[in-house]
RNA sequence: GCGAUCAUCGUCUAGCGGCUAAGACAUCGGUUUGUGGUACCGAGAAUCUGGGUUCGAUUCCCAGUGAUCGCCCCA
């Protein structure tokens, strides 16, 4: 096979046979397959966010992975990065400027408003779960395609709903079996505070323009939050003796940021408050807050963050409506849990193999299958095999505690053999009580299960 | 976008400037045809791509691609 392979590959090179394009047999980069065997953990992930959704009153909501450009760039922040450098955006052959969506919730809002939905009962709670798309330097943890799980609240101003959010942000990793992770909150005030103390800090940092690294002086004055953010050690011992956000806030901001840690408080969530936190999309206002995975060993992930964006509907045309939410990473997530050796979702597998024997069983045994599917046995074969020897080898391999043997004889008789795989004993019985004696005998202590 | 490390069967690894690139696991088949696990036998399966150095490259050099790590940023 491969000498023919090899052998076409040089005569078509010879030869110059039309150049047709080989099919790159890769995935993109920092875009990856999820495998079979990894689904167990993303079944859990699933089962928890549908859970806690339901549990917290969130409907689940799926919009277009692709939308306008500008909904994006007019949300997210001209400035930002993710704007900047990290967006999948291109023109369709309608001569639409559409992207790939970055994050989830600038769609959410687009369909919030479009439909109408701001005459439901308050809040208004929607989550949605799919892939997003940033094309930035992939690592492990960090991809070009990465799926989030969005939850966003419409139309409540109060603080309670904010550490509602950040409690079902912190169940929802919590319940993935990933114990040991930190909160860390901030207030970034609304649009009014947020120019007066961003004057502070530019000022700040202008007087101490000399002692910041070489990103920082830029940023200085593009995006000045973000120096509070750099590891540079000589940016810290700067951004250390800073004004903080927290200390410049309005009267209303400031009563919304002390409830909101009064609330936190009762719910005895393990927070910090960053006063250096600040997140990477223009929208947020008040309060804002990320999720770290509690890695001692060095590596630190941020497993999700969010915060409230009390102008975003407003600015994007429709009524004025506070809003807050939050995103996990589900691929981090994932991470953490294997790190952690947390439990995946183990996924019922079937405990009968069905084996047959001669062209009349054969065509039997698939509407068998069938009848015992109908009844809720799950049954694995494989059909397409002829000796019973090798169909028992699969069915051993699979570990199944049943096996069905359909041969010719039974198959005239209206029988089937049923063999208990641990012992070796096997009966004969009517195809008519089949499905009753395996329900039976699933459930009987005598079925030993091995095999993991 | 910047820097670093790496790249061999499906998976994990071995190897060497040279002639059939080795092994394990997995897969498929067999050990007398209607009975599995163990054992034995056999088969298929790889040097990421493109250049260069060389008599000769999987090995050395360069570029590309990808992965991982550190920045940047974020989920």
């Amino acid at each position: 096979m491969v000498r023919t392979k090899k052998v076409l590959k040089k005569s078509l090179k010879k030869t110059k046979v039309q150049a047709v394009e080989p099919i790159i047999l890769q995935t993109l980069r920092g875009m990856k397959d999820i495998l079979p065997s990894d689904q167990p953990y993303w079944d859990q992930v699933r089962r928890v966010t549908e859970r806690l959704a339901r549990d917290y009153g969130f409907f689940r909501m799926d919009t277009p992975i692709v939308e306008y450009a500008n909904l994006f760039t007019r949300t997210i922040g001209e400035g930002t990065d993710i704007v900047e450098k990290e967006m999948y955006a291109f023109t369709t052959r309608g001569g639409d400027k559409v992207a790939l969506r970055p994050e989830l919730t600038a769609g959410n809002c687009r369909s919030y408003i479009q439909n109408g939905m701001s005459v439901f009962p308050k809040p208004v709670k929607i989550f949605s779960t799919g892939p997003v798309y940033r094309y930035d330097r992939p690592q492990e943890g960090r991809y070009r395609e990465h799926y989030q799980a969005n939850f966003d609240a419409y139309g409540e101003i109060d603080p309670i709903l904010d550490a509602q959010v950040i409690q079902v942000a912190y169940r929802l990793i919590q319940n993935l079996g990933i114990k040991s992770v930190q909160i860390q909150v901030n207030s970034i005030g609304c649009p009014v505070c947020r120019k007066d103390y961003r004057n502070l800090l530019v000022n700040y940092l202008e007087s101490k323009k000399a002692k910041l690294c070489q990103d920082c002086k830029r940023r200085s004055t593009v995006n000045p939050l973000r120096v509070l953010d750099c590891k540079e050690d000589k940016c810290s011992q700067v951004s250390a003796s800073a004004p903080q956000s927290i200390n410049h806030l309005c009267d209303e901001c400031r009563t919304h940021f002390k409830v909101f840690l009064e609330y936190l408080d009762e719910l005895d969530l393990p927070y910090i408050i960053n006063p250096r936190l600040v997140r990477g999309l223009d929208y947020y206002t008040k309060t804002v807050f990320e999720i770290w995975s509690g890695a001692e060993d060095g590596k630190k992930h941020s497993l999700g963050g969010g915060g409230r964006y009390d102008g975003l509907i407003k600015s994007m045309g429709g009524e004025d409506t506070p809003a807050i939410g939050f995103a996990v990473g589900v691929e981090r997530l994932i991470l953490e849990m294997k790190r952690v050796q947390a439990k995946p979702y183990k996924a019922p597998r079937p405990r009968v193999f069905m084996a047959q024997l001669g062209n009349l069983a054969k065509r039997k045994s698939l509407k068998l299958f069938s009848e015992l599917e109908k009844n809720g046995i799950l049954v694995a074969e494989s059909f397409g095999r002829g000796s019973l020897k090798s169909q028992l080898k699969v069915a051993n391999k699979l570990g199944v505690d049943l096996t069905l043997i359909l041969g010719q004889k039974e198959t005239l008789d209206g029988t089937a053999i049923v063999k208990n795989m641990a012992t070796g004993v096997q009966e004969t019985v009517s195809v008519d009580k089949l499905v009753e004696l395996i329900k039976k005998k699933l459930k009987a202590d005598n079925v030993v299960v091995y095999h993991n």
